[in-house]
RNA sequence: CGGGAUGUAGCGCAGUUGGUAGCGCACUACGUUCGGGACGUAGGGGUCGUCCGUUCGAGUCGGAUCAUCCCGACCA
């Protein structure tokens, strides 16, 4: 079959670039490293927008929008934050082109060169915090709980769709507090949204935990974060929240008079998910048959697909159909009719599988004489014939159930590849094979970095949420006493 | 940015010792088909990534450059 995706056995980075490409979610654009987002990918980051547009509005926050330019001077000001993000900077220089001289096309006009350098934004606490600084004076004025859902440019050595592209499509939260603990439980409050988001609608099971130093974000104090596993078993950062103390507060010299009357610096977090989810969706749930969406997130949740021969049978069944797809989506369901007359049904199963419909609905002759319907489901690719009387109720069930599957098969997955390892031997021997390993550390950089340099493996997250990490023990390298498990894996 | 590979039609590829580009799928038209990726017949589509060089002549040889993929380093 020409339209046949790559084997998930051949090579799994090739299955998912072409999965993502074959399912008409994305493609590699022009533009070096970034990537154009088709319409069927583009619905699927929709609806994940407007689940977590109203996640945040549900817990106080709203939306606002802040420039994509940063002034250079705005960006070092955090010493930690521009050693974090100066590699990868795209940087505007100049404001204008000119006919070429020589006559060869356009050329930028050295005259046009800005005085100082625009940053298009890698995130945007910087021009943020620079904002903020105006907008508090008192206690009364806090909390600020904003969002925005903007595209951020980070210049990477190597990009992949999804995972990481030159240009991606995000939220970024930024948050103000009067106190440190009100700023930590907010951090704490929107890991948590994140991984209700992930478990609930992406059926992908994710670990919340702390960062260790090493893996923080730039200029922050404590991140947070959801680590899911994708199917090689390698680790995916999904969604982070970051406790920043007053490091933004004192770069940006935001103070406000507190209750007593004294000058004191803000309190802040910054907490943010990406278009990576949709390589997260990709990578946890797909096989090899292409895409399979959870019903939460499918665009379109059900298609029907018609086969006859005659006119008249076209007819009665596209009747049928329409009438059933009104019903259904009277229920709330969204339903496609795949009434194109130039393609065979065996043609539409194939395709409406690749790009992950949760249920397909056959209808033919046989059918409409016998009054039922054929349901085949995308996640355990059973069919089964039902009675149409009954199909308008039960499919809200089966999309539940498919929703449940989804996410119990991947939580079964990880847990037959999460053990604990308590032996460096078996530890190196493990780690390459596409498992989490929960074992001890000694709580230093030095020990992680060692870790690091001999397995690639890095610490993804000290779990608060997952497992039961807390028992005495000594580091798996140094043998040092440790008092936790942390989590170690393979991370993309 | 270091190491390796690739770049020829929308997609996947072939192209010999340098001689002016081909296959499969897709596409268009017509007909037969239609319950798991149909078939026949007839068509359309490419300045061979880009630039420079060698040569009477370059898809083919040399150099540069750009892009993509894989492995590192970096990262949501």
């Amino acid at each position: 079959m020409a339209d046949q995706i790559t084997k998930r056995s051949e090579n799994y980075s090739q299955w998912y670039n072409d999965l993502i490409v074959k399912a008409d979610l994305a493609e590699q654009s022009a533009v070096r490293g970034c990537m154009v987002i088709k319409p069927y990918g583009y619905a699927i980051w929709e609806k994940m927008q407007r689940i977590l547009d109203d996640m945040f509005k549900a817990s106080g926050h709203q939306n606002a929008y802040f420039p994509l330019f940063i002034p250079k001077s705005f960006f070092s000001r955090e010493a930690e934050h521009v050693a974090g993000f100066a590699k990868e900077c795209a940087v505007v220089t100049h404001h204008r082109l000119m006919n070429d001289p020589d006559g060869k096309g356009v050329v930028v006009d050295p005259s046009a060169k800005l005085e100082e350098e625009l940053i298009v934004r890698p995130t945007s606490e910087t021009i943020i915090w620079n904002t903020y600084k105006n907008w508090i004076k008192s206690w009364r004025d806090l909390p600020i709980l904003c969002n925005q859902w903007a595209n951020v440019v980070r210049w990477e050595m190597r990009t992949r769709l999804f995972l990481r592209t030159a240009e991606f499509l995000w939220q970024e939260g930024h948050t103000a507090h009067a106190t440190a603990q009100e700023a930590q439980e907010e951090t704490e409050r929107m890991v948590n949204i994140y991984a209700d988001f992930a478990r609930n609608f992406l059926a992908i099971p994710v670990i919340v935990g702390h960062k260790s130093p090493n893996e923080r974000f730039a200029g922050a104090l404590d991140t947070m974060t959801i680590e899911a596993m994708m199917q090689d078993g390698k680790a995916l950062q999904a969604g982070t929240s970051h406790f920043l103390g007053q490091n933004f507060a004192k770069s940006f010299d935001v103070q406000f008079t507190n209750r007593e009357g004294k000058q004191e610096y803000v309190w802040a977090t910054s907490w943010g998910v990406s278009t990576r989810l949709m390589g997260a969706l990709v990578m946890a749930h797909g096989d090899d048959n292409g895409l399979v969406l959870p019903p939460a997130l499918a665009p379109i949740q059900v298609v029907m697909v018609p086969i006859y021969k005659t006119a008249e049978e076209h007819e009665a069944i596209l009747d049928k159909m329409y009438s059933l797809k009104k019903e259904l989506e009277a229920k709330g369901h969204s339903v496609k009719i795949d009434d194109r007359d130039t393609l065979r049904p065996g043609f539409k199963f194939a395709e409406w599988e690749l790009k992950g419909v949760p249920v397909r609905l056959a209808m033919g002759p046989r059918d409409l004489a016998g009054g039922t319907v054929e349901v085949h489901r995308r996640d355990t690719m059973e069919k089964v014939t039902m009675a149409i009387d009954s199909l308008v109720d039960s499919i809200g069930k089966l999309l539940d159930d498919i929703q449940k599957t989804i996410y119990q098969k991947a939580f079964d997955f990880r847990a037959a590849n999460v053990e604990k390892c308590d032996d460096w031997e078996e530890f190196k021997a493990k780690i390459g094979t596409g498992k989490f390993l929960l074992c001890h550390w000694d709580g230093t950089a030095e020990t992680e970095q060692k870790i690091k340099d001999e397995t690639k493996a890095t610490i993804r997250c000290i779990p608060v949420d997952s497992f039961v990490c807390e028992e005495e023990g000594r580091d798996i390298y140094s043998g040092k006493p440790s008092r936790c498990r942390v989590v170690f894996a393979i991370a993309y």
